[in-house]
DNA sequence: TAAATAGTTCAAAAATATTTGAACTATTTT
DNA sequence: AAAATAGTTCAAATATTTTTGAACTATTTA
C-alpha cells in the first residue's frame, strides 16, 4: 500500500521541474552527513509546511529516501532514480 | 538574440514535466519521416494554439529542433539535449 | 508535567501553467 | 483574386501547483 519508490517518468520529471526541489537536491548532494528535513528547510529558508510538501513530492518520485528517527525525518538522495532517469547527475544538478 | 537551444536544466525538466509534451516526444520518437506540427497536432488531438504553445516550450528547452519550409514547420527531436539530461531516453520515454 | 521541537495535514490564498477562441501573417491552391 | 491551409499571437478563462497559517500528533527536554 505504501509507495516508497514511484519511478513513473512523469512523476520524476515533475518533481525535478521546480527550483525549490532542485535546491533541496543540490543541498543533499553536497552534504556529507545525514540530513534532516529541518536542517534543509533552515538552510534553504523554506517554511516547515512548504518543506513537508516538497519532501513528499520528492519521495513519491523516488528521488529521495527517508528514515524517521524519533522526532526527525532524515532524507537522502536515491541514486537509483537518477541513474534511471537523469543523465550526468553529478555533473548537471 | 535568438536562443535556439536553451539547455538550462530547469527549463528542460519543466518541458518534460507535461503529458502532452511527453506524448509529442513519443510521437516524434516513433516516426520515421519528417513531421510537421500540424501532423502531430492532428494525431494527438491537440488544438493548433495549444500545439503552438507546447512546441515553443519544447524548442526553448532544446528538446526539439525546428525547420520552417513555406507554410509548414517541421520538428524533430534533438538528441543532444537528451544525451545531456535524460538517461535511457529510448528505453524510458 | 509543561514547554519546546520536528514534522504533518487541511483548506484557503497566491502563483504558474495550460487551454481556448478570435484575429492575425504568410503561403499555397483553386 | 479568393479561398484554403499552416502556424502564431494575444488576452481571458481554466486548471494545476505552490505557499501560507492554524491546528494537530508525537517525541524530547526542562
Amino acid at each position: 500500500m505504501m509507495n516508497t519508490q514511484n519511478t513513473d517518468q512523469i512523476t520524476v520529471f515533475k518533481a525535478l521541474a521546480d527550483s525549490v526541489r532542485l535546491d533541496i537536491i543540490e543541498y543533499l548532494k553536497h552534504t556529507d552527513h545525514e540530513v534532516s528535513c529541518g536542517e534543509v528547510g533552515k538552510a534553504l529558508n523554506i517554511s516547515k509546511t512548504s518543506g513537508s510538501y516538497h519532501f513528499k513530492l520528492l519521495q513519491e518520485a523516488g528521488i529521495i529516501t527517508t528514515r524517521k528517527e524519533s522526532r526527525e525525518k532524515y532524507v537522502s538522495l536515491n541514486s537509483k532514480t537518477f541513474d534511471k532517469y537523469v543523465t550526468n547527475f553529478y555533473k548537471n544538478i
